[in-house]
DNA sequence: TGAGCATTGTGAAACAATTCACATTAAATT
DNA sequence: AATTTAATGTGAATTGTTTCACAATGCTCA
């Protein structure tokens, strides 16, 4: 069993949500179609179907219906998957509203904080405890994947907690990189790098833009 | 002049973050530390401090205070640099929170809105406006950076004004992935995407978890 | 039926990012 | 002053990802 890249992974959530919007519309579809949707190459999306081992057909490409099968056995959990979230505040309030029935086997199924204004009671839909439980509700729900949206400080505290609790990937959106074992798979969501980045690449192609406009005085 | 490599940049704040947090405790730092807290190997950190063109000294490392100046001069606008928000329901909101007062060099200066209840006043500290004045509102205010958090299908829309009035680098929430030329720096937040890859790693690592256990018991 | 065509699947090449490995260096120690 | 030590900076190797390029395929149309 080779392992598939992880970049392949994170666009199958793409190919799937462009494929569903196509499924009323057409039958079959073309890499390049999907490319130019996803704004990839023709050949990266083969290269991405190619870890399905479903295979198009030459002049009518991909049997959409087909395909959505394929990526859901891949992507999707076959028995419900538990999520759970510490930290109910800003962010984590628009995430619970973001998934709320977004996959039905994919589901938060607890939320956690240490406000106890907050915990002991439905929050948007989900019941939220106290991180003092978290270990205990981790497990009986049989929860896998965890959402940090606690304050920085906590983050590695929170960590602890649902690595010890058997937790096997979490989504991190505190600025704190977090020490996990490595078979704990963790995602950081750092809106702060993501701002600067984009700001970085903004300025160089103003300046780029103004050294075209010199450039072209020049002449 | 040769390109940064994005992943670079995108580590830049991470540092900046770290060594901030350092600076009353200890003048100098060692590559390892950096890259212990940064959860990188030390070769990368150092590799990554290259582009700055400033050198630490065997021994002692880098001067914390020095390198924070030459990682400020990379990463932060030299003159004010503004961002417009499209969007102002939950993520749009929480993310006017998150960035209010966080770096006062890049600041988010205006929203918009199609809702006619929420634009023409203030929105969390931030003029919100109709989304219908985008273009003549980010030529005003020098606008050159855009974040998209409206819903799917409006994503492309206000990205085509975005890039129609200027702006250089957008942040897109939206699952819609954009058209846009290639002078324009895009960076997709996609949550859903995240959640899946996150999801799917974390069954990965169960499945060899529970592997290895049948593996034991077979002894 | 068969020629023409546009598409697939994939080995190989190219590119990007990370890690290795080690010569060099400055401080600390003897 | 010489030796030891533990860093740095970086060429080269490695790893990971994307793109190229083309043989093979199956549909269309004469």
């Amino acid at each position: 069993m080779k392992t598939v890249p992880h970049r392949t992974v994170g666009r199958f959530t793409l190919y799937w949500h462009i494929l569903k919007d196509l499924e009323q519309e057409q039958t079959h579809v073309y890499s390049h179609f999907l490319a130019s949707k996803a704004r990839l190459t023709a050949a990266q999306v083969r290269r991405d179907l190619m870890v399905l081992g479903y295979s198009g057909t030459p002049a009518r490409g991909y049997d959409v219906r087909k395909l959505l099968d394929h990526i859901e056995a891949f992507l999707f959990p076959s028995t419900e998957q538990r999520i759970a979230i510490a930290g109910v505040g800003n962010i984590g309030r628009a995430l619970l509203k973001f998934f709320a029935g977004r996959q039905p086997m994919l589901r938060i199924a607890a939320s956690f904080e240490v406000n106890p204004e907050k915990y002991d009671r439905m929050v948007l839909g989900c019941p939220c405890y106290s991180i003092d439980n978290a270990g205990s509700v981790i497990r009986e729900l049989g929860i896998t994947v965890g959402i940090i949206a606690v304050p920085d400080k906590e983050a590695q505290f929170v960590a602890n907690l649902f690595v010890a609790a058997g937790i096997k990937g979490i989504i991190n959106f505190a600025r704190t990189p977090l020490q996990a074992p490595p078979d704990v798979y963790v995602e950081d969501i750092d809106l702060a790098r993501s701002m600067d980045k984009v700001a970085y690449f903004a300025r160089q192609s103003l300046k780029s833009d103004s050294m075209m406009i010199s450039k072209e005085s020049h002449k």
